[in-house]
DNA sequence: TATTTGCGTAACTCAGAAGTTACATATACA
DNA sequence: TGTATATGTAACTTCTGAGTTACGCAAATA
């Protein structure tokens, strides 16, 4: 099961990794116990939890022979990051929009 | 080229996908005038556009026999409400850690 | 100490996204 | 009307992410 290198988007896009994110936005789970809510195999889940981990969207607390997983915000401040660029052509549109409205006033 | 049915966060997930929409924010391209920002083929870049309507993210105005892509609304806002509901997940935490903080203050 | 439990990793298969080339079509232009 | 331009689509290949099974190891437990 070779480890891909992928950027923050890449990781949630995946589906059954947004499921472990909102998962783990209820309750700290270790991996057996976030397996048991998916169809496929626990090493899958596991494969997934590397890369969440990787990516900074988690964090892993070793406790004896259990590791348990909690939401980490550095994934998630790269989206956002990304998304306020967006932010902010939308609202320098909306200005556009209302510069040209203001001047068409005087006619 | 079968066109792939993705979702808002799959779309995203590709790095030139990614590029045109940065592309987009700067100016309504053509076809033709997006592809010369890539090393890909144009059918490549077509099929992206395809994409990115399909999933909202950009509307499409055909004047003559070229096609300006304009940025659109619509599959920024479904990433949008996706991060949100995490925002409440780290602002709940934050009350969580207020109260404890709180609480132990009288101690 | 022997066994069970929780997990990681290696090796492999499979499906599909992403790219290509070749071709068809419609518009603009000479 | 003939040609060039802008684009879409079909058929195909390639690559890799996502899944599997098999195995190993450390910690808990009997």
């Amino acid at each position: 099961m070779a480890i891909p290198t992928l950027d923050a988007f890449q990781v949630i896009g995946d589906p059954s990794r947004r499921k472990m994110l909102m998962l783990l936005s209820e309750d700290s789970l270790t991996i057996n116990s976030l397996a048991d809510n998916f169809d496929m195999s626990r090493p899958a889940v596991s494969k997934h939890i590397k890369i969440l981990y990787t990516a900074g969207f988690i964090s892993i607390q070793d406790i004896g022979r259990e590791r348990y997983c909690t939401l980490k915000k550095d994934g998630f401040e790269e989206l956002q990051a990304w998304l306020a660029y967006f932010d902010a052509f939308w609202a320098s549109k909306l200005k556009k929009l209302e510069t040209i409205l203001n001047n068409k006033l005087p006619n």
